[in-house]
DNA sequence: TAAAAATACTCCATAGGTATTTTAT
DNA sequence: ATAAAATACCTATGGAGTATTTTTA
């Protein structure tokens, strides 16, 4: 018996239901049906009553849930003590994308110093491609990213989404004025990589403007970026936490612009195949992490999954 | 995570010894080592040293082993309960070889009557080459027999091994008297089914003897075998634990004979692929309602397994 | 040298994916 | 008609066996 067949019960009587059971635990509604039906067969008993439309469990479901979530707990914190106390060859490569890298990266390493302190973090930071070839070279065990394109073996989890705006140097546009495309190319822009997905997303959206009409930089360090926005040379779109000292002070202006630039959604990805404990465990930090940072702005700047 | 994985690292803290455990479940020690290695590498810890010739659980160990008793211990639990108070298809069929029908059979299906009231079981006596063929062709969920030939795809537990003696009607030969072949078959031989395990070890025995010398009888059921030994038909070697009642009162007497007739080892075998939880548990039943009875009686009769 | 664990490899069973069918609203 | 679960079928991974090598007493 495996604990994942046991954890799919789990999962099964508190979501009632085999889409989102499969979506959760990453694999097909097929799949979970299979698993069901297998420790049905194991047992012989059924634990669920599924003929009507909804999911409901059996008293014998009942049964074996109450055991599963023993065996489950017991096992999670399993996993949590020998993560923390256990474990001295513990090595974690991690690939961050430079737009998540200052607002996240810093709680994320806090948070694993403290949690798994026999844990050794080495972090690299490049663009959303290169972290993905790394990824699937075994060079890096999880990587901060953009969603995965469609390449089978990996894994995903939604990390969080960052309202992506205009911002400017404070002054080069009349503030509160009402802005369009045709404003914006006015000025420089400062993108990002071109291959990468905000970077395209700029191309998109200006795609309405011919390319001799603007001028665009390309910057693969989001520091940069805001940098060269700071000292006036261009513009760019930003996730507003990064600059969040920058518009309190006033160094910087968000800008109000039409049509809105689409926000990013952020990833954290690993290899299916990786079986190893420690890349669930710091895959699980990372979304806390997103979710506490999330919880301290509005959801203008950040959007928690689901 | 499998549990059979989390059971291997138990057992062998507990044997301390890969060959041994292999035994004890039923695999190979390679499949230990490589359970092991993969629990080891999942974690990134060291659960036990085996560099000198001893294996020793280390301090990660200790720690992974606490947590697996207690989901080892939770799960069976939970078999148990469901067991008991879940699954009403259980329906389990259980073949027996007529030697051991008598003695064990009551006290099993009494045992599971009272242990899983839910459980349905039917029996089916036959010789062993016959329960084999029914076991593979799944008419029959369990056997209590004698060993498996080499066929792969079975497992085993060991049950008991009965003492087998000559016995004759009282008076036959002279009481006390020592005896030998020659001595045996001047009486008519009372055998067992010609293929069955006993029934070839009978004409070994007697291999000595021409084949024109003696009589032999051949019965396919102990009840049968064991009256017409009262009626002074012929001589059989039986198991003593069959004919209790009738040794005390006199009616029939074990032999003296030289050399002694070995003794039977009796095993209960099902199905590898069997991933029914029943199969195993009633398994368990047959196991332990032979070792109460072989506590009843002496060494001589019923000799336990290891 | 012998005994035990690790390793290399091969094979098969099982798990999961895709596509389709069934069922119930 | 639609949405969800079951089913059929196929593929790929993982687990176990066999044979061999390594290690240690």
């Amino acid at each position: 018996m495996n604990i994942r067949f046991i954890e799919t019960v789990v999962c099964l009587a508190q979501l009632r239901s085999f889409r989102a059971t499969a979506e959760q635990m990453g694999i097909t509604p097929a799949a979970i049906s299979s698993r069901i039906l297998a420790i049905e067969n194991e047992f012989g008993i059924r634990l669920f009553d599924r003929d009507s439309k909804e999911v409901r469990i059996t008293p014998d479901g009942e049964e074996f849930l109450s055991g599963a979530l023993k065996i489950v707990g017991d096992y999670r914190s399993l996993v949590q003590t020998l993560a923390k106390t256990g474990g001295t060859q513990g090595r974690i490569s991690l690939g961050v994308v430079p737009t998540v890298a200052p607002s996240l990266l810093p709680r994320i390493i806090g948070r694993l110093k403290t949690d798994y302190p026999r844990l050794i973090v080495s972090v690299v930071t490049d663009s959303g491609r290169r972290l993905l070839e790394m990824l699937d070279n075994s060079d890096l065990d999880l990587i901060l990213s953009v969603r995965n394109d469609g390449s089978p073996g990996r894994r995903e989890a939604p990390l969080w989404t960052l309202g992506m705006y205009w911002v400017a140097q404070t002054g080069i546009f009349p503030s509160g004025a009402k802005l369009g495309i045709q404003d914006l190319i006015s000025q420089p822009i400062i993108s990002y990589e071109k291959s990468s997905l905000n970077g395209q997303r700029i191309l998109d959206y200006l795609g309405a403007a011919s390319q001799e009409e603007y001028v665009i930089h390309y910057s693969n360090s989001l520091a940069t970026t805001i940098n060269l926005v700071e000292a006036g040379v261009g513009i760019s779109v930003l996730p507003l936490i990064a600059v969040q000292e920058q518009l309190r002070d006033g160094t910087l202006t968000a800008l109000d612009v039409q049509p809105r630039f689409p926000s990013t959604d952020y990833y954290i990805l690993w290899l299916q195949a990786s079986n190893s404990q420690m890349h669930r465990l710091v895959a699980e930090v990372a979304c806390n992490t997103a979710k506490e940072i999330a919880s301290e702005y509005s959801r203008d700047l950040v959007i928690l999954p689901e």
